[in-house]
DNA sequence: CCATACGATAAGATTTGCTTATGCTGACAC
DNA sequence: GTGTCAGCATAAGCAAATCTTATCGTATGG
């Protein structure tokens, strides 16, 4: 097989017709440099240069193959650049799938600071519930999670973040105390709005209030906050709003927002990768700007 | 450095998924492949696949990596297929240097035959005199010579192809016997016209009739033998033509070419080259088409 | 004719790369 | 849980490719 090592021998003697100087240019002996080129002429099956009294000079076909040389060469020494400038930690493309609770969110402010910090860095974004993102990270399609922990796969790494509370949103005019406790007994008879089946928040909503999904089979599936939002300030009932969404979605005149005695419930918020991802060390740091964009929004 | 082999490898694996059989298709080891690999990746300062429980899975830079590496391939196979391409004998770039006294001649019907015979041959014809044609020959700046023999230069090896006989062309309406016989004496009180100082030809000639360069200071220098010719048909002396011209110039009725005498001289036609040529071994096949032209001729 | 320059050749040392055997880890089945 | 399997990494020894130094052959130029 043709060795690129060859390539590169010819190619010096080309530039300087010459064997000892091709050779010292190479920091090879002579004797190696004649060896290597005798061998490319054996395996390409015709003389490159010919041997002159004084040096030596390329024949036809010598011409055209230094030419062809030095654009291999050329594409090696791209490929090579290429792989240094994605030796930068948290550069070029990375698949980041983010569960819906959290995506309008936090991913406003967390872009720029993403483009800020990393400029190399090109996300590709995916936004779907935990199941199908985790599914999607085991087969390689995403690099990256941003979603609410625990998950419970082994194979998966994860990084917690940090808390993010959990208030009740309220119809206005209810009786709730302030600072609301004791859930369960409070929700009795009122209705608990959730979010639908397969989504992390719905599940998380009925342990804060312990209950069983069972329990509770009339509850209407929202398929975003905002709607989940719209029936309680139309007075269908309660839910749970985490506080990350409360800029954006509590804006409602029409619902009180009523915060949670201690110990104050939340869900954890953080990264998850396959344990055998190369990036895994990168991927504190890309917590660290989550963790920024969370103060920011 | 980076070497071809890695880059095979790592094709392979980029397009198998699978450390095994990839080695398999590269006809080595598994662990001759991962070693190989992980070179690769040392090299390059990145990790370029994940290794995962089942298989393995390119990362980003991977697939970037992966695609440059077929692209170097792919231009490392056309290097090798352009090769084999000249591993035809007389293909690709050929210079030829041909002397005046021959180019006119010969070229017509020998250019149609080289082009059958070596239809991958690309000829570059450059006509001068023996001297510069030799010293463009030594120079690398021609690869082959078609002139008249013998040169008398070491480092260049010669192949004689044919005689040419000299025939004497003399005005209409002189009293030369037929054949002619004994030059020398012949042409005693008579004008010998000669090309100009340069051309082999001249000195020939001036062999030919026992004469020497000085004997006949006032001889004209004609530039072709056309003019010759011409000059031979206003009765302004005596030339001598080489047969091969004979077809083309001889045309003139007020000229009459005598034949000479046994011994007839002539001049040898034959190839040059540089001993140091790693094509010498082609130039007789040439040689062999430089016959078959003459003939036609 | 000798000295020099240049590339080829030879023999021995070194490095590279490969092979077989074995280790380690996660997945899957019972 | 425990055993088995698949898949890649590691280790040790061996073979092949590659390099080095020393030497030769040949053409060149004074």
């Amino acid at each position: 097989m043709l060795t690129l090592r060859q390539l590169r021998y010819f190619d010096a003697l080309a530039r300087l017709g010459h064997f000892g100087r091709a050779a010292d240019a190479c920091a090879i002996s002579q004797p190696a440099l004649s060896m290597q080129i005798r061998d490319l002429e054996a395996r390409l099956g015709l003389p490159l240069v010919e041997r002159r009294p004084n040096g030596v000079c390329l024949t036809a076909a010598g011409r055209d193959i230094a030419e062809r040389a030095a654009g291999v060469m050329a594409e090696v020494r791209d490929l090579t650049d290429f792989a240094k400038s994605r030796t930068i930690p948290l550069s070029g493309d990375l698949s980041l799938g983010v569960i819906p609770s959290i995506a309008p969110y936090l991913l406003p402010s967390l872009l720029p600071l993403l483009r800020q910090t990393f400029p190399e860095l090109t996300l590709n974004i995916h936004e779907a519930q935990t199941d199908t993102i985790t599914a999607e990270l085991l087969d390689g399609r995403l690099d990256l999670l941003l979603l609410a922990l625990p998950i419970d796969t082994a194979a998966i790494d994860t990084l917690h973040l940090f808390d993010d509370p959990f208030l009740l949103a309220a119809p206005k005019g209810h009786n709730v105390p302030h600072p609301a406790r004791c859930l369960p007994d409070l929700l009795q008879d009122e209705q608990l709005l959730l979010l639908e089946e397969g989504h992390c928040l719905r599940d998380q909503a009925l342990a804060v209030c312990a209950l069983r999904n069972t329990d509770r089979t009339d509850t209407f599936g929202a398929s975003t906050l905002a709607t989940l939002v719209q029936m309680v300030a139309n007075g269908m009932g309660f839910t749970l709003l985490p506080e990350m969404a409360v800029q954006v979605e509590g804006r409602s005149s029409d619902i009180d927002l009523v915060p949670l005695a201690d110990p104050v419930p939340s869900r954890s918020v953080g990264l998850a990768w396959r344990k055998s991802s190369p990036l895994a060390q990168d991927f504190a740091a890309f917590g660290d700007v989550v963790k920024k964009a969370r103060k920011k929004a």
